[in-house]
Formats: C-alpha cells, structure tokens, sequence
DNA sequence: GTCTATACATGGATAGAC
DNA sequence: GTCTATCCATGTATAGAC
C-alpha cells in the first residue's frame, strides 16, 4: 500500500496548479508529494503517464464531492446558483486550473489525449444528467441539445478559468454577463403559453442558424 | 532590417502551434524560424519576452484580418454566422491553439501576463463594437451587460479550441448547441412588443440569478 | 519499495570570433 | 547581426545498494 503512489497523484495536481503544464518534472511533483523523484518511474512509469492517472484520479474524485448537490437540484435557477458556487470552489481550490493545464497539454501531446477527454468527460455526463432532469419537458429542451449544451458549459468554465488568470475583473463580468443571460433564458423557459407559442412559430421559421460546421 | 526579428516572431507563433508552452524552447523556436538559437537571446532577450512579442504581434494581425468583415456586421444573425465562420478559419490555421497555449502558460508565469491579456483583450474590444453595434436598442442590449458577454464569448472560444483538441466530435456538438441557444436568443430579440413586455416582467422581477459572485 | 548515484539529453544563456 | 562553442542548470531514466 505504502501510500506513495497516492502522495505522488496527489503531488502531480498540485505541481500542475503551481507549476502548470510547462512546469511540472519528475521533480517537481515529486518534491510537492514530498518523495523521492526516482518513484514516478517506479510506480508510473514516465510522468505524463503520472500526469494522466492524476487526471483521471482527481476528476473522480471532484465530481464525486458535488454529486449529491447536483442531484438535488430540481429547478433551472437552483442549477445556475449551484454552478457559481461549483465554480467559485473549484477554481479557488485550482481544480479547474488543473484540467486547463492537462487540456493544454493534451493539445501536442497524444498521451494525455484520453486521460483529459475522460477527465472533461466525467463533468459533461455530470452536467448533462442534471441538465435532462431540470429542462424536462421546457421549451428549452424543444429546440437546444441538452448534450451539447453540457459540453458547451464544460468547455466554457475551462476558458473562463484561464481568463480569470490574466483578467481577474474581466472574468468576473463575463460571469455576471452569463448570469444576465441565464436570466434571461430562465425567464423564457418560465413565460406564459402565449409568449411561448410565439417563440416556438419564430424559430421553427428560422430553424437554428446553420453556422459554418 | 535584417527579417530575423520577424522570422522568430513567426517561428515562436509555428512553434506554440506545434509543440505546446510546454515544448517551446529557445532552440525549437529558432528551428521553427531557421535561424540561429543564440539570435533569440540577441534579439529578445529570453524565450518569454519573445513568447510575449509574438503574442500581441499575432493578435494584432488576426484581429486586424478580421476587422473589415466585422465592420460590415449589421444583424445578431449575421453576427453569428461570421463566428462560426472565424471560429472555423482560425482554429484551423492553429491560431486560437496558440493563444490558449499562451493563457496556459501565463496561469503559472506572470512574465506572460499583460501579453496575453493584450493578446485576448483586442478580441473583446473587438466582439464588443459589434455587440454594441447590432445590439443597440434590442432588449438583449437592454438586460446583458454587452461588454461582459464579449468577454464571456472570447473565453468560450478558447475553451472550446480546447476541448476540440481532445474530443473532436463533443466539440461539434457544443458548438450545434450554442447555434441553437443563439437562435433562441436571436428570436427572442425579434419577437412583437406583446411578448417582449412579458418577458421584460419577468426579468424586472427576478433580476439577475444572483449567483456565487 | 525506497534511496543514492549517475548517465545522458535538453534548455537557457553568454563569450568571442567573424 | 550572426555564428560557433561552451557553461551550467534542469530533466528523464536507470542501476544498484539498502
């Protein structure tokens, strides 16, 4: 048992939020999980193997804590609270920094391809579970797929993260931006049968707006 | 003269693309460039300044390669439709790769900071005017603070280039989601004055969500 | 399983010739 | 301004003692 395979996961999420992905070594990690360096290849091997059992590790592991909360959520406005407060948690704690630095890494190196995809994909399903629960039966899982949207959200906390990180005050009003909107949505999905049907005949009209994809 | 000077910003830009902030060294940057390793301490003094350089000068160049279709924007429609059409040409090109490496990298190395808030910031400034200009007098404009949703939106973007690194086809349908909130919205901003003043209760109701922040 | 020691490669940075 | 050569730090990975 001995542990240091878990001081070694647990160092490699910390080196990546303090060192990032253009940081992290056999080293540094490490030194943060307070063992000898030569036990990374001991017991994993090379470090992105480390870094992608982590990875994979420490999602579990954070979707777990909110599991209960989310599956209490019943409304489309107790869902947005509880994905400001996730995310306040989640990114103070640099849990969010970590999935940002392994997806940037991810990006030229193959390895830790399927660890991150795993990592992102636990949130998604998390998402999309609550996401199907709470719209059921609204206008608004008439005309959005509520599984791309969960990927949408995902992918957009990511983004935010990595804003926050060189514009602290931007990200804080691209949020209260994103809550205006989520506002706005809310109050679309809670309007009367008249203003519905009427959204409904628009967009049936228009269909979605057939992007470039 | 000499072109060396742009040559390593070229090749820095080539080498984030290819290698990641975690690859990126003075040697694979002046492969990148063919020139002399040395020339990138000659010329810039370390890799980070270079990296930095690189940033805002690529920045300016793509928003700049933009700036005339952006002008001639004048419905949220068309707004759309440009994006997707961005989205595609750039993330193509590698060039949103590039500046999410350098928000990556910038998370843990605060020499990259003001680059790359730069670098993300003529985006926004430039999302902004539009928002502005195609939202003026909607509702939309009336209820969301325009400039925190451009920044929201140029976040989203680099967190869906992300994502698209590491699951391809989730990405896509993030990206067909977000097409279909859009019309929503987008009908919501062309429905009659009836439902419009509903909605318009609502909101004056409800306020914003209030969320964590 | 863990430690020390070490090999070998890569990267940052500078000196000095051209 | 550019190139070669080089120093030194850091990083990967392994061998072998404990």
């Amino acid at each position: 048992m001995s542990g240091t395979r878990e001081k070694l996961l647990a160092g490699a999420l910390r080196a990546l939020a303090e060192h990032g992905i253009a940081g992290v070594s056999a080293r540094t990690v490490a030194a943060a999980a307070g063992v000898n360096q030569a036990l990374v290849f001991y017991h994993f091997g090379s470090v992105d193997e480390l870094l992608a059992t982590a990875c994979r590790h420490g999602a579990e592991q954070r979707v777990a804590h909110y599991r209960d909360r989310l599956a209490q959520v019943r409304t489309l406005s107790e869902l947005l609270a509880l994905a400001w407060e996730l995310h306040a948690e989640e990114s103070a704690a640099g849990h969010v920094a970590v999935l940002a630095q392994l997806l940037a890494g991810a990006q030229t190196q193959p390895r830790l391809v399927p660890a991150t995809a795993t990592g992102l994909g636990l949130w998604v399903e998390e998402i999309e579970q609550v996401l199907n629960r709470v719209l059921a039966g609204s206008p608004l899982a008439e005309f959005v797929d509520l599984a791309g949207l969960a990927r949408a959200v995902a992918a957009g906390f990511v983004g935010l993260e990595l804003y926050e990180g060189v514009d602290r005050d931007g990200a804080e009003r691209a949020l209260a931006a994103l809550d205006q909107l989520a506002g706005l949505v809310t109050a679309l999905d809670e309007l009367g049968p008249v203003a519905q049907r009427a959204v409904r005949a628009r967009l049936r009209r228009g269909g979605g707006l057939g992007g470039g994809l």
